[in-house]
DNA sequence: ATAGATAGTTGCATTATGAAACTATATTAG
DNA sequence: CTAATATAGTTTCATAATGCAACTATCTAT
């Protein structure tokens, strides 16, 4: 009765959530982010427990997220070009947070461009020819990979994401 | 020795992953998405043992990112505005998994503008003017709300993402 | 070489999950 | 209306994952 793994789905977002869905994973892969790199920075950060800090961060590396560094010194944890591909994951994350639960006191960070120190477009889905998108109007084709396609089928005419015909 | 929580932190990332960082709470999310409504399609979508679903939903719920329809007739969850407004969430999510955990066969689905059936413009960070943003290319600056900065005053330089003076 | 700091590992108590059986409510068939 | 079935949970129990503290090992500085 092991926790059940999302790898078998054959669904981008389960594989995602199968690589960093566990307790802990994102706020260690947003401390990488904020510059910390070493096992106690993690630690004492987050106050995470060290075993689960030590399983964390070695599937991390094993999956590509995180490199380790070699050779003599402390080790070192750094994000790989695989890892900062996150930051809209991260940073769709934080928004949400950001508008549903707010800190009383308002924005806690605020991301900008670093050339003109202006704020970044807010997160969100956009057509092709720039105009924000809702939920509702978005659509999901299914691809050449998706070939147990129950759920999909299954799917009545959904909730925000209208199945394709 | 609970499971800790995440609610303490002062970080909007957190706050979000308190609500919808849970094993299985994001595939419950994509389903509502696609259109369940129903626990038992939930459940058999998933595979989901029935006892934690229903601790889920409970949970979806309460955060008001899911409804519970009342009066008679069997019970059915709908996404609020709350829970609609997760999607560029689950669509980086998913596009992350399609870049770096792709199916052999290529893509499992693609979003597409339900007016035209044009692909979305890619997930990712956006300039003011429209320009795609590199994770090293964003900086991060303290809003209001930070009150804590230990972790970010702590930071070093960064990496990805490097904080404002 | 020694002392302290950093990076883990080990062992144990508790919580969360997985699975199956059970109960309760709603719907359908007769 | 009643009986049968479908749907929506709850309960119980075994196991795995987490939290915590103590321990060991390795690296760094003096």
């Amino acid at each position: 009765m092991k926790l059940k793994s999302f790898e078998h789905f054959n669904c981008s977002l389960a594989q995602t959530l199968s690589v960093i869905g566990e307790h802990w994973t994102m706020l260690i892969i947003r401390d990488a982010f904020f510059g910390l790199r070493r096992f106690d920075q993690f630690q004492s950060s987050l106050g995470i427990a060290r075993n689960v800090l030590s399983v964390r961060l070695k599937k991390l590396v094993q999956t590509g997220v995180l490199a380790k560094s070699e050779g003599p010194g402390h080790p070192e944890y750094r994000l790989t070009e695989k890892g900062l591909a996150l930051q809209p994951v991260m940073i769709a994350m934080t928004h949400w947070g950001d508008t549903y639960l707010p800190h009383p006191d308002g924005k806690r960070l605020t991301f900008v461009d670093r050339k003109d120190g202006k704020p970044i477009k807010p997160v969100g889905i956009y057509a092709a020819d720039g105009r924000r998108l809702k939920p509702k109007e978005i659509k999901a084709k299914a691809g050449p990979g998706l070939q147990d396609i129950a759920l999909f089928e299954r799917s009545v005419p959904a909730e925000g994401i209208e199945r394709s015909e």
